[in-house]
DNA sequence: CTGTTAGCGCCTTCAT
DNA sequence: ATGAAGGCGCTAACAG
């Protein structure tokens, strides 16, 4: 029933009631082994009467650590990112590090937090989520004083960055590969701009598969069978419709995202189109709204993608590593109802 | 072209190459007005000569503020959290305060969290998300000695919170009386449990709303047409299904969220009912995916809920509030193409 | 206007 | 095994 919340107590105030150097206080804190059981038993009831915690940011100060990790992601309300963001989330609350974010929706503000936030002073570590670095990017971040972990995110220059991907290339072969072993020939590929100004590179990594896929077949590339614009289940929707509507229309739609995927099951609905009857579509990520829709699609690990990030990051804090880890997690293709053999 | 990363420059470093006492040039740090233009300049050169940034910790420690605000959240993947958390990241960008995310998945951790992250040393703030107070949490979260903003969380016997709301009994009896005014009188509620361990509440309040509506039509509440379970749309569309073999089946769904308003459409998808002829359905919250639904909602405002508890937050940093605030925000009834008149 | 000094709360030698 | 003391980098109060 005390009224005015009166100032936390210090480990003087713990060193002062235990009657104990505070040293020794500090110690049993921190789990020294060499503090005899009596005088820790002691602190301990000093500690738990007091209700004592240990001030983080003297303690961080003192450390020369901020026990913090940062993780700077671009939109995070698309679901592949937040289930990243869960995945991270999920290994670093198991561990003594906060994890503060940074929300990216401008190039601006993408640019100042690529150069301010990765500082010893500010953070341990970085993750950095589904934004490649640029070329002008990439000695700054390698300059870098602090471990930075890139997450779905890649630049053929690094030398020195640790990074998590998945091959887009392979993911993006797979997904044609299906269509083109149903018969298709005619396949469409949406996507958001290959070149954008958040340097995105997902969408160009699977349009490589996609060509592959379809050389490997003997199938020519068509430039009207591409189309690109912002991301968005509306813009691939718009982009679909213009691609139907030729005369020989694509049969099937590689779709870049599960997210314009459902833009184009929107576009087949509104044309009268049946999926997968007369449009076979496949879309990436699998998200959770994929198999709720039936879409096929390719998996790549979310989750687990922000998990092992933390894992290597972690890692990093112990011991430099010998060279900079690139790991590849799978892809798998997932097979539902929207994807059949060509038939008309 | 340095090899081992320095030590980055303190402002010792920064005064004596400006030839300054460090008391000065943490003037002009904090830009106190009462520095001369010379040696103000003077500083700044040797500022970004040395590329000094000051460092974070240790302003902290100094003054007595942690400069950081905490969110604690359930499910972040969620679509109506992460907008919510998208309007708390940008406004907190705008200030100097970072952002640290807590990720509620257990109730372990929901009560955890909430004993151990409102502390002065920890952060100067704390928004929680989406997690009505328990009876018991009331005392501990009014006692805390820094600032707290519930966002979409209540509890009646609070006096000293601040909280931001939505009015779920006016927006579910909004979404009935709009089933009821198209001609229903059979009206399903789906929800998640109204009783659960995180103390989620807005189905229940919701829920009153709905009865409330019914009753005032003189539609007496029939139990049979209300189904409760986990949140999600499988479970949803597992207790739309058993509702909808009924003799007299519901002609209408009023789901607690859009979420489980889809798994109610996919079920009518597979029951051949038609949507809205067959069964008209209501949604709640109008995330993202109901405009590409078509799904009749009620729309919720996520993101500027997210805003605005950022700044009675960094108000109340200010001057602590003559009393606590109960900001409710308004719902708006959404109409699109999931709901029509009662037809057969 | 500006330099100096005393903490902020903790960790970590260095003695004892 | 334990106490004392110095320092982490900064802010703010106090002299000048």
């Amino acid at each position: 029933m005390e009224a005015v919340p009166s100032k936390p107590a210090t480990i003087r105030d713990v060193a002062r009631l235990a009657e104990v150097g505070l040293g020794t206080v500090s110690r049993v804190i921190n789990e020294s082994p060499q503090v005899s059981k009596a005088t820790r038993s002691r602190v301990h009831k000093a500690i738990s009467e007091l209700n004592y915690v240990p001030n983080p940011t003297a303690r961080r100060l003192s450390l020369g650590r901020t026990m913090t990790v940062a993780a700077i992601t671009p939109f995070f309300t698309r679901p592949s990112i937040t289930e990243r963001l869960r995945g991270i989330e999920n290994s670093l609350a198991e561990s003594e590090y906060d994890l503060i974010i940074f929300n990216v929706e401008t190039v601006a503000r993408r640019d100042e937090l690529i150069r301010e936030v990765p500082r010893r002073e500010r953070v341990d570590g970085v993750l950095i989520l589904s934004l490649s670095p640029r070329d002008e990017d990439v000695p700054i971040l390698e300059k870098a004083d602090v471990p930075i972990v890139l997450v779905d995110a890649n630049h053929p220059s690094l030398t020195r960055l640790n990074r998590v991907i998945v091959d887009d290339v392979e993911g993006g072969r797979v997904a044609t590969h299906h269509l083109i072993e149903l018969g298709h020939r005619r396949i469409g590929y949406i996507s958001d701009f290959l070149d954008n100004a958040f340097n995105f590179t997902s969408s160009r990594y699977r349009f490589q598969g996609y060509r592959q896929a379809l050389s490997g077949a003997g199938i020519p590339f068509r430039s009207e069978y591409h189309g690109q614009s912002e991301h968005g289940r509306y813009e691939a929707e718009r982009l679909v419709k213009i691609m139907l509507n030729y005369e020989d229309r694509p049969t099937a739609i590689f779709a870049a995202s599960d997210t314009q995927a459902m833009g184009v099951l929107e576009a087949a609905r509104d044309l009268g189109l049946r999926v997968p009857d007369d449009l076979s579509v496949i879309g990436y990520d699998d998200i959770e709204v994929a198999e709720y829709l039936g879409l096929t699609t390719v998996r790549q690990l979310l989750f687990e993608s922000g998990q092992r990030a933390v894992e290597i990051l972690l890692e990093s804090f112990e011991q430099t590593l010998a060279e900079p880890l690139c790991e590849v997690l799978p892809t798998e293709l997932i097979i539902r109802k929207t994807t059949s053999s060509r038939s008309g």
